[in-house]
DNA sequence: ATGCCGTGGAAACCACGA
């Protein structure tokens, strides 16, 4: 089974390569982040008539999540996450399918920093620390996958000095990560390329996918239950180089039958 | 060194992204 993550950078505006991506590459399951989508533009029958059920937090203009999972529909288990009432951005999702639980996110990007971004940024991944807190320890299994705007060492970019002040790459955003990662969290692509170059997103300019000046940001997470499954992981370059694509490429893991 | 490109939405620019 193959399970994916996929910043789109506007569903919409990207639709025919998602629809390419789907078709030509068959996930299971894809987490979608940055559908830049209020709920009632989000193109459902679309995806549905692509073999797709699928659930989404929509968003006016910004952010935006979605969950799919091929021949199903996911069942949902939390919209947004909790801790702050007052934060309306559509950044989580949770469902589960079959047995699976999948948590979609968006993690702010937080520049620039220091600022507000950057606080919002560090109290919203407070707030994952804490679901995933929850998620970490079941016996069922759980992936936490998305984009998670952080850069978590310096083989994960190509060019480290250049992101030293940068939100994706300060200290604070890479000791969130760890420290989430350390409640016994699996990082499924480093895991299996523990010293490899692998990047998931690419600037649109300075041709930088030419370049291969690229970032690891989008991750995918797997609790103890669900890591001994670990089959594959990898990254769909080839798309992020198709007409009008995104500037994230698919990131994806197979997991083996239980 | 830098939103240099790109999306979405509003209103022919602006917010935002990483």
């Amino acid at each position: 089974m193959k399970v994916a993550t996929y910043n789109v950078n506007g569903v919409n505006g990207h639709l025919a390569v998602l629809l390419r991506w789907l078709e030509e590459y068959k996930p299971d399951i894809v987490c979608l982040q940055e559908i830049k989508a209020p709920q009632e533009k989000f193109p459902e029958k679309v995806i549905r008539d692509a073999g797709y059920g699928v659930i989404w937090h929509g968003q006016k203009s910004y952010n935006g999540v979605a969950i799919l999972a091929r021949g199903s529909d996911p069942v949902e288990t939390h919209r947004g996450l909790p801790g702050d009432p007052e934060d309306l951005h559509s950044r989580y999702l949770e469902a589960t399918v079959a047995d699976l639980t999948i948590g979609c996110l968006y993690v702010p990007n937080g520049n620039p920093a220091p600022g507000l971004k950057f606080d919002y940024k560090l109290r919203w991944f407070e707030r994952l620390t804490l679901r995933a807190a929850e998620l970490v320890k079941r016996t069922a299994p759980v992936v936490l996958a998305g984009d998670y705007n952080v850069i978590p060492t310096d083989i994960d970019v190509y060019k480290p000095e250049r992101w030293v002040d940068d939100a994706l790459f300060r200290p604070e955003s890479r000791k969130a990560y760890h420290q989430l990662v350390e409640q016994g969290w699996t990082d499924s692509v480093r895991k299996l390329h523990p010293k490899e170059r692998v990047y998931t997103f690419w600037d649109y300019f300075r041709n930088a996918f030419g370049r291969d000046a690229g970032l690891r940001i989008d991750h995918l997470l797997l609790n103890p239950a669900l890591a001994p499954r670990l089959k594959k992981a990898g990254v769909d370059r080839e798309v992020r180089g198709w007409e009008k694509t995104s500037d994230h490429a698919p990131t994806w893991i197979e997991l083996t039958k239980k």
